[in-house]
DNA sequence: TGAAGTATCGAAAACGTTTTCCACAGTTTT
DNA sequence: AAAACTGTGGAAAACGTTTTCGATACTTCA
């Protein structure tokens, strides 16, 4: 590998003086300038991102966590969707990007925390599915720039999916669309659900219609088959729902199938929305209508707020982002009226 | 942050004795080690990568190049499969993960291999979708350790999907449920595709069974909507086929849509299979007669081999790992004998 | 008892940068 | 003509490690 030393004897300069050349520094001739950048071109010479860090405490490198309980990993789609987007953002700033998952360095595990400090990152986002776990904690507590996604913590930036008017949005619709009985069968227990569920409850309130506790049903996200028996029970019922609302595109799936091995068809004997607007959605017969969650706006937005947050370290602190996210309809729910 | 510095001092050593008592060197008393030992821990110390990188020329970072045409990113279910693989088991090495794709850096865009010697990575997997270009190419040909997937080069060891045996698989199921008049709408033309298409093919002939070429479509992998049209156009055929092979599991939900929107059911009046075996498939009504590809074994394959190729280079070269599939029998194939 | 061996530790160089501070020349101001 | 700038460049320290080589003290052996 060639070095600014290597420059530097072919120069006849010192490496003090490639260095000002290669980074624009202003106290350097121009014909001096010139003709480094043109012998390090020639010479094929990068910088080393180790040996810079190293003196700069400036890494480059941002970290992405991203932990879920059942390990779905990256084949989440809408943590994928977002991930992707943010690499994509991240990157158009020139930072790279880490997985800051667990590791081992020394035979000894290191937290999330340690595993930042010592790779130097210089920031983290982090999308989890669980927030509350002493780890995540001690980063969030720490000193490092930290974006959350779908998460607030005091003090830190959080970029949320506006999960509160989404749901309304939807609410709105099946009711314009002439629905009354209204189920939902919801995901895990978390902050997302409870939000939804709130704003699922409060909106039916808004329009005067109320919900029998045998319309709400508990499943979890992105499991079909939880989500296909919880359907079934909510066809069984006497007074059976003209509209069923899912925890998600993926789970959505299962309902469908239930309806399906009933013989029932979509829409005109049940319908069903959905919640995320993953492509697949749209590849469903018939189309989902769902609420497309903006999966490229929250990545931007997080990559970019990180990214201000690490170079502006005295930006005011908007603790809260919300990205607003649109309905996207398809042929999934039948006009009652 | 404290550093080998701060130790050496309290223990009253030099930084040589503590750097020795951490990483295990046999030159050194255990009274000393262990009190080092101690001190470390409790001070919180914590080693310096970017400082150990820049000595030691080696980073234990791993590189993962993953550009599509299309820009399916993260969200391609089978790659996202595959890297979430190679990411947990390079981790249990102590291997952390970066992404390689294009980057800036001082203004200038980095190729995919100037990247990687910036980073000093260690080795780097490609997963693409296109092998041809010039800037693979210069990776490829590089010192670098590196590990492709479902692409073969001269030299370089590669962890390969069997598309051959898979489509046998499934075409010698097919056959055995009875069915000669099978179409395959295939996806994009490339290495992979040409193995199943052959191979397809090939089998077919095994049972003597001939295949008409309007039974054979162009589609595009994950492309649900072209893939509806091409299975429309099967429908609309005279002499239609009673059994219709997709691209992948996600466009055979256009598939599914095809033959809904015509009120065909499925498996009665068409049957359909599918290949990749993501859990989408299993989520469908009926469910999808897939091949599986094991994805899982495939990343941990492409990990253990790039690790070892890094740590051992003198290992001899197996330059291409099949990685078996397995037939995911669902419920979208009629038994016609 | 002297020589040889062994165990333990440290000094110092090195990895490739960045950055501060100083030096020197030439130019402008008094 | 001295003083004060200005522009351009270099020396050297520093970042936190690893690693070689030598130094010292202590054992062991003949």
């Amino acid at each position: 590998m060639v070095s600014m030393k290597d420059i530097a004897k072919r120069c006849n300069v010192s490496v003090a003086t490639v260095s000002k050349a290669l980074n624009g520094y202003s106290d350097i001739g121009k014909a001096k300038r010139d003709e480094i950048q043109a012998v390090a071109k020639e010479m094929g010479y990068f910088p080393n991102s180790s040996a810079r860090a190293l003196k700069t405490n400036r890494s480059y490198d941002l970290g992405i966590l991203f932990a879920d309980n059942l390990h779905s990993g990256l084949t989440h789609d809408y943590f994928a969707a977002i991930l992707d987007s943010f690499k994509v953002t991240a990157e158009s700033k020139g930072y790279d990007i880490t997985f800051t998952s667990m590791n081992m360095v020394a035979n000894r595990r290191m937290s999330y925390y340690e595993h930042c400090r010592y790779r130097g990152l210089d920031g983290v986002v982090i999308a989890n599915i669980d927030f509350t776990t002493s780890e995540v904690l001690e980063l969030v507590r720490s000193s490092l720039p930290v974006v959350t996604i779908d998460f607030v913590f005091d003090g830190r930036v959080a970029i949320v999916s506006d999960n509160v008017k989404g749901m309304k949005d939807l609410v709105d619709y099946a009711v314009s669309m002439g629905h009354r009985k209204i189920a939902y069968i919801h995901g895990d227990n978390n902050s997302v659900t409870r939000d939804r569920l709130s704003s699922f409850h409060r909106t039916l309130a808004e329009h005067n219609i109320t919900v029998p506790d045998s319309y709400i049903k508990a499943s979890r996200y992105r499991d079909g088959e939880t989500t296909e028996k919880r359907m079934e029970e909510l066809l069984d019922l006497p007074d059976r729902p003209t509209c069923v609302f899912m925890p998600d595109d993926f789970s959505a799936v299962g309902g469908y199938s239930a309806a399906q091995e009933r013989g029932l068809h979509i829409p005109e004997d049940i319908s069903i929305i959905g919640y995320d607007g993953i492509p697949m959605s749209q590849a469903l017969f018939p189309k989902l209508t769902t609420l497309k969650q903006d999966t490229k706006q929250i990545g931007k937005k997080a990559a970019e707020e990180l990214t201000s947050l690490i170079e502006n370290p005295k930006t005011t602190l908007i603790e809260k982002i919300l990205v607003d996210g649109y309905l996207l309809e398809g042929a999934s729910v039948r006009r009652l009226n």
